[in-house]
DNA sequence: TGGGGCAACGTGAACGTTCACGCAGCTGCT
DNA sequence: AGCAGCTGCGTGAACGTTCACGTTGCCCCA
């Protein structure tokens, strides 16, 4: 039927079965293809119509191998079901799509894979790599060899860049809010994923100790549901906490509910503060207070490094690779 | 100081420097780096070992160019910062991964960027193509050729594969709920966003002309802001609402949050169904009562469909190849 | 009438791998 | 002694593009 040259039907087509189709050279078909000078208008559209008859399209790893690549950029994450991990995906993708970059996401929470497997599966495809790495960061470079990994809340790392935070100023300003509302039982509801769970409740513990509050601490999965199966049973026995301080807001909202469920009022009974910042906490009732992260700025940063290491503007491993961020106390209903 | 070979020292290196170190040819240097048969022990570890120090790293152009590429889909979403997005990218992601596929993603929401600039930043770098697209679906295939593009939501368009929503059968499930409820006077509260708006009216419209329910139907952006605002006005005038359906649960909460601003109790006053099934529904007080859809069936089944184009078992356009997926009722508190 | 210049198109080389061979040298069996 | 077979390694070719030149034909002006 339509005239299909001598391309074995099956194969994609190549250049070269555009360029005998249409009678022309591979570089015609070139200047065709990318709006290049040096061809007439009537030609130009010929092979552009033969090029969509046959169904060409250029191979991306040709066209790499020629060209020097277009920066693609890897960015492991645990967990896109928590709302605060797309918030941050969604900042490094507008930062990338900017820089003319793609985004290469590898969400490594299903099953029991671990950071490591998704540094395994993005190494071979990325120049660079953003993640949350913890505690595997080290192994992601390895893997990763000279390109630049920029690793999030993973402190310590030896990667070429990071981005932590700051867990003793956020405790400060946590514990200093509660205990000025009163509250003296307060609990720090912990993550039992990442890497630096010891360096948080440390922070915690030390801030703790120098206010003078009482802390305790306990972990669960990072869900609301687990948050909210351990506060439940938290709720049930001994001495009622007051005030609880969440890892996150997906955490703190667990708590929020199971306080509820249990008839206890927030903050009334106990004051709950999250921590992230993300827009799901002024949907809750009570609106959650919160311990914010300028997640935009989060992601821009992370970008902000690979570009600089890419370029090599910023050396890997200098001081300047590697921020630290400071979170700021919102309040609203909960605390 | 380290001994760089004749490499110019800024250059990438490649497999020939490696060979060239190391004594050995490229060939030899491919067997260490892939774990293939034909090589001594000694040699294999004294060639990686050198790789590392050079800091090489196997171009992946050259390497797909020669071998059949691996796949990489790209996924077009809208804003990765509605919690129903990442729900959703991460079933694709999930069911990607497992067939040893990567992930690009483009979240096209920022600014001012429509899904036909997501689909043209992706179509060069992608085999194949999964997303929201409408309005643009249509452009999307275009870009992409004779590759597989798989549209949501976008009834109609000429992609080879799609997967749909029947709002019909979702507007019964919730109109009937509502009318057994004792709702009188109901509103719909779609999005202003994507392209069936006019369709999922439409089947409001339909559904309640058939069961004799009053419905008045209004439009807001598809956030939870925007949603808020909108029932701000509505609740302020005229004849009270006793019943909202809103296009998802992002803007259900939105609604939730208004209706108890202006002092009206849900469900009581006014009852609230959502639409997705997210798990942010369960979060809300009161918890939202939602028309659900099984996200991570959906992810597969766009993959799915992906994986039968691509191989051939399934033949663009055919009727196998667009889905047509129902909401399901799932009653919680706020109606 | 010669030739400078431009528009339109073609050709060798290169990008960095892997595949499919080929070729030594050694072992062990008949 | 002869040779098959294995181990370990090397070489030409191919993948599909673009880059940097060449080459042709034609117009126009001195």
């Amino acid at each position: 039927m339509t005239p299909r040259s001598t391309r074995p039907t099956g194969k994609r087509a190549t250049i070269l079965d555009v360029a005998a189709a249409a009678g022309v050279s591979r570089q015609t078909v070139t200047r065709a293809m990318n709006d290049m000078a040096g061809i007439s208008p009537d030609t130009r559209q010929r092979v552009q119509k033969i090029a969509a008859e046959l169904g060409y399209t250029p191979s991306r790893f040709a066209k790499g191998l020629v060209q020097g690549a277009r920066v693609s950029v890897g960015l492991a994450i645990p967990d896109l079901t928590n709302p605060y991990f797309p918030a941050f995906a969604s900042s490094v993708v507008e930062a990338a799509t900017g820089r003319g970059w793609n985004v290469v996401v590898d969400d490594y929470g299903h099953g029991t894979g671990s950071a490591a497997d998704a540094a395994a599966r993005l190494a071979p495809q990325v120049d660079a790599l953003i993640g949350y790495l913890a505690p595997h960061a080290d192994e992601a470079q390895a893997l990763m060899g000279r390109r630049p990994v920029v690793a999030l809340d993973s402190p310590g790392a030896g990667t070429a860049g990071s981005i932590s935070f700051d867990y003793h100023h956020a405790a400060r300003l946590a514990l200093a809010h509660l205990a000025s509302r009163g509250c003296t039982n307060i609990a720090f509801l912990d993550s039992d994923q990442g890497a630096p769970a010891g360096s948080r409740s440390a922070a915690a513990a030390a801030v703790a100790l120098e206010s003078g509050v009482q802390l305790t601490r306990f972990q669960a999965a990072s869900s609301a549901a687990a948050a909210k199966a351990a506060v439940g049973v938290l709720a049930a026995g001994g001495r009622p906490v007051d005030g609880i301080l969440a890892f996150n807001d997906l955490m703190a909202a667990g708590a929020l509910k199971a306080l509820q469920a249990s008839g206890r009022a927030v903050p009334g009974d106990c004051a709950v503060i999250g921590m992230d910042g993300i827009p799901l906490g002024e949907l809750l009732t009570p609106e959650l207070t919160t311990l914010a992260l300028d997640l935009r700025a989060v992601g821009r940063a992370a970008v902000g490094l690979l570009e600089g290491l890419l370029s090599g503007s910023l050396t890997e491993g200098s001081a300047e690779a590697h921020l630290i961020l400071r979170h700021e106390l919102v309040v609203r209903q909960s605390a």
